[in-house]
DNA sequence: CTGTTATCGGCAATATGTTGCCAATAGAGT
DNA sequence: ACTCTATTGGCAACATATTGCCGATAACAG
């Protein structure tokens, strides 16, 4: 789709060997990372240079991971964060999702599992999370209703179409549609898929 | 603090007792509640009447929890939801929160937090009324498109309605759309006109 | 009380949307 | 060439939405 290489990924764990095999196995997979040991360090790191998702512990000594993505989202309010943790407590869970977390995964992590779901972001990157409703609000407040909500789904359906690459089994999946329908929408809707990608 | 009457909660649990016990102390403060022992039960109450909340064991025998949040939100797809479960699991946690759940709670529920909870609900009607933008643009990405689409209808008809000031007629000229049609969306997406204005 | 205006809901005809089944096509890998 | 996978469209049954017509209700002015 568009630039590949310029995905970075901040991993932050306070576990020296962890962190060098995810790491590791995250650049196997065409990524890049910037690793941190500590919140402090994290924090560092995030003023240093630009990336574009967060990857941290939850449980770390000194501040704990939801205090960091606070001060985090200070700068970089959008960024998305994927948490982990060994021996989550419910409200951390909650805490982290209201937080606007993206995932929130139990150590140990699964890196395919982990790699999924930064692969995902990087697609969702410039396509519909980050940058919400642009295609659609071209449409006038004097058009009819039947006519804005149709230029909402339209736009919907490309976002989606878009962040998976045009696979239409996921967009299925992700829109929770059936398949008959979807492609009725997309000839009625004129959303054509070669077109997008 | 408008309207202080009209708040009713959903209030769904297999647990006969926990449920009489809770539903008399939410009533003792003043909401009106309405009960249900089973996912299929709450489905029949929420479609018999409209409620502003509802408050639901995440495992039930049949339904689980978020199956049944997921209906109920075909419906209402602003409607805030506080699930409460005895053993969580992070996933479940995770899925509820994705969802859009206002709260998760771990059983047994302390019923002063269930009431603030409830309370701050009541105060900002969220998700129904008071703000339709920013109920309009909490629904996530993660949403089946159906949900998404409904959410935005509904949004657009209540800006309408505040815009027009609750004056129909220029709303049906305004969306273009028929009177009869009108009325039928704002009894299935719960829009209530006395309650916009 | 009476007439006017604005709103809402029941009902039934009609239009549109949704789904499962079947078959066709195109591309990738063997 | 064959097989496997992913995608798409035709068709018909079924479900839901839309519309016009009717009457009911409520607020209000004369």
């Amino acid at each position: 789709m568009n630039n590949e290489s310029s995905f970075t990924v901040l991993l932050v764990d306070d576990d020296h060997d962890v962190l060098g095999a995810n790491s590791r196995f995250l650049r196997l997979n065409n990524m890049n990372v910037v690793v941190a040991e500590s919140a402090d360090n994290a924090l560092q790191k995030l003023a240093e240079q630009m990336v574009d998702a967060i990857v941290t512990d939850l449980r770390m000594p000194g501040c704990n991971g939801i205090e960091f993505a606070m001060e985090a989202r200070e700068s970089q309010p959008l960024i998305p964060i994927v948490f982990f943790s060994g021996f989550a407590e419910v409200r951390d869970v909650v805490n982290a999702m209201k937080l606007g977390a993206v995932e929130f995964l139990e150590k140990p992590v699964d890196p395919d599992e982990l790699l999924d779901i930064l692969e995902s972001l990087r697609q969702s990157h410039y396509g519909s999370i980050t940058h919400p409703r642009k295609a659609f609000e071209g449409i006038k407040d004097e058009y009819p209703l039947r006519m804005r909500v149709l230029a909402y789904e339209k736009y919907l359906i490309e976002s989606c179409l878009i962040q998976h690459n045009g696979r239409i089994a996921n967009v299925l999946e992700a829109l929770q549609i059936n398949r008959r329908t979807l492609n009725d929408k997309m000839s009625k809707l004129g959303i054509r898929r070669d077109e997008l990608l």
